[in-house]
DNA sequence: TAATTTTGCGCAAACGTTTGCTCAATGGTT
DNA sequence: AACCATTGAGCAAACGTTTGCGCAAAATTA
């Protein structure tokens, strides 16, 4: 039938009416009679009228799309953080965007250019674990363009994030376990060089001294997060002096590759704590008792809520400061209640 | 610094020359001299130029933009999917606007409508499973815009899609297991109303034939796919006159659920063969022999492709018979080979 | 040298919508 | 009767880019 899509010339043709009238009329400005609007409206009906949003996004100069640049989709985290983004771009009338980095920086530099040319009204990403620079994102600051990292957010000065806050979870995580009468624990960390690292043992040291427990750091073993690595931390774990009685795993991998290996030695009793990543987790036979919870989707939702609003503020006056928005999610520990 | 990005007048004004000739220089039209050309890109590059997307898309009527709905990321099949997606539309120049439907139907037509009005260049979709009418696709062919649908596929006509079919793979599964010595070979099949239970029976009994045995019906049971479920049909299938001694389920959960039920009941022996649905299961201590694979990437990237053909066909004659892809990816049985 | 082709560039329209300004007609107030 | 405020609607510019057409100057041919 209709070939082309109805426009408001059209309408303003049949009416004999003109084009501004036709869009006033539409857009229920004040300043248009009631009859001729409802006639207006009443053709804009009959044709399937529906505006014309590239032109619309041009002469706005908006587009109400926010770009997402992420690592890894089917990462568990992700997939329900982006969840959390779409619900609010959804509801604030925005649409999502979406690339992979799959974890590769020259990847990720590629898309942010792709970002920049569909010019996106603003910008969020969780940077990939091989980037090590950050001027990518310079450029949107010269063109304004509000961008809001999470969850994986670049070490550096002056942007706006949201990610979450590990310590907490830890402590509340060892604290469980000191409860539940532990007294030998250790735990799997990750690479020093990452700040995750560093919370997850920050909230160990914590938990122990607010117990007047004193803290070995040689308990505290770092792994490279595969199969073998943890095989190796876990001999070493074993083979200490005090053996623990309850482990604490940087991801539920590790806690799946650790807990395989001590039934394989036929070891029972050790409690183990891990990080909420595998929603397969709970499909398992053997799962860690409790698990600390980052809320990817409230991440994702608060990453996207700040953005929005970054778009929507008033044009900032030139020499007021500019504000960031550092915002942290802390962690929670979840403990399965047995059915 | 540049509170506004450059555009093509200010060059056009700075070199003393025409807007149209700075647009063909910079698109390196044949009919502008190579002097001049050096002279607008070098103060293109100088002045930081970017074309204007929003004004082209403008213009030209198309955004570069697919869509794409779909029930969840977080099932890995979609977010594989999402994976062959993006590379496509990334190298074809196309970038994704993705939403997710989360199986709701309602939710879904709404989407639909976003999309519409963000007048996407195509779309592709997986339906929801509560979806039932499909009018709301209507609207795209009066708009002269692509849908393809991949995966869970509407059951009607005139429409271009690309599915997998899992009759083949079944068949070898199946195969599979009869050449092992399996000669009593269970199927925990889903809802009778699935195309795809459908298929899986299709692939039992034509290996069943093929190896010139008999077919027994009540080898084939249907399941919600829930563990209770699974645990009734796993007690029909031990209580049966042949007990089975291989079993055929209709996805990894299914898979986990019935062998973990085997293993309560310290069963030995039954040999599981799945369908690639989880990545975890490399993981797990207790996995399928060997499972069916359903290639999401390749589905997705074949999808995206075919849209973005349609996008890009020359104007469909009036008159002439339009022509619908129809693609079916073959599954594959995959047999790990144990290191 | 005159006629013709090629080369290089400018003019202006077009895309669909919004919006500041203008202006006529109406109704109400002195 | 003269004036002012209000209401309702139109004119035209603007957004940035592409592109068909036209036209002059330069290069080629006869």
């Amino acid at each position: 039938m209709s070939d082309k899509p109805t426009t408001i010339k059209e309408i303003a043709k049949i009416l004999k009416i003109s084009v501004s009238t036709v869009s006033r009329a539409l857009n229920d400005h004040s300043s248009i009679g009631l009859t001729t609007k409802m006639r207006v409206k009443k053709l804009a009906m009959e044709l399937n009228y529906e505006p014309n949003q590239k032109a619309i996004q041009f002469l706005q100069g908006k587009s109400h799309i926010i770009g997402v640049i992420l690592p890894e989709l089917s990462e568990s985290f992700f997939s329900t953080a982006i969840s959390g983004i779409e619900d609010v771009a959804y509801k604030r009338n925005y649409t999502v965007l979406l690339a992979q980095s799959h974890d590769d920086a020259d990847r990720e530099k590629l898309l942010v250019e792709k970002m920049k040319t569909q010019r996106v009204d603003g910008l969020l990403v969780s940077v990939s674990k091989t980037t090590s620079t950050y001027e990518h994102f310079e450029v949107f600051k010269k063109l304004n363009i509000p961008v809001v990292f999470f969850d994986r957010i670049p070490p550096i000065k002056d942007i706006h994030y949201v990610a979450s806050n590990l310590e907490n979870g830890t402590y509340e995580a060892v604290n469980f376990l000191l409860k539940k009468g532990h007294r030998t624990i250790g735990m799997i960390n990750g690479p020093t060089t990452l700040v995750a690292s560093h919370e997850r043992k920050e909230g160990y040291i914590k938990a122990m001294i607010s117990n007047r427990l004193k803290f070995d750091p040689s308990l505290i073993v770092s792994c490279d997060l595969s199969e073998d690595g943890t095989i190796d931390v876990m001999n070493t774990m074993l083979n200490h002096r005090r053996k623990p009685t309850a482990i604490v795993t940087f991801n539920d991998y590790v806690a799946l590759f650790a807990m395989r290996y001590t039934r394989s030695l036929e070891l029972e009793g050790i409690d183990f704590v891990s990080y909420a990543n595998l929603p397969i987790i709970n499909y398992m036979d053997y799962t860690p008792i409790a698990s600390v919870e980052q809320f990817p989707y409230k991440q994702g939702k608060k990453a996207a809520d700040i953005l929005i609003d970054l778009i929507n503020r008033p044009k900032n006056e030139t020499g007021t400061e500019q504000a960031y928005f550092n915002v942290v999610v802390e962690s929670e520990l979840i403990v399965p209640t047995p059915k």
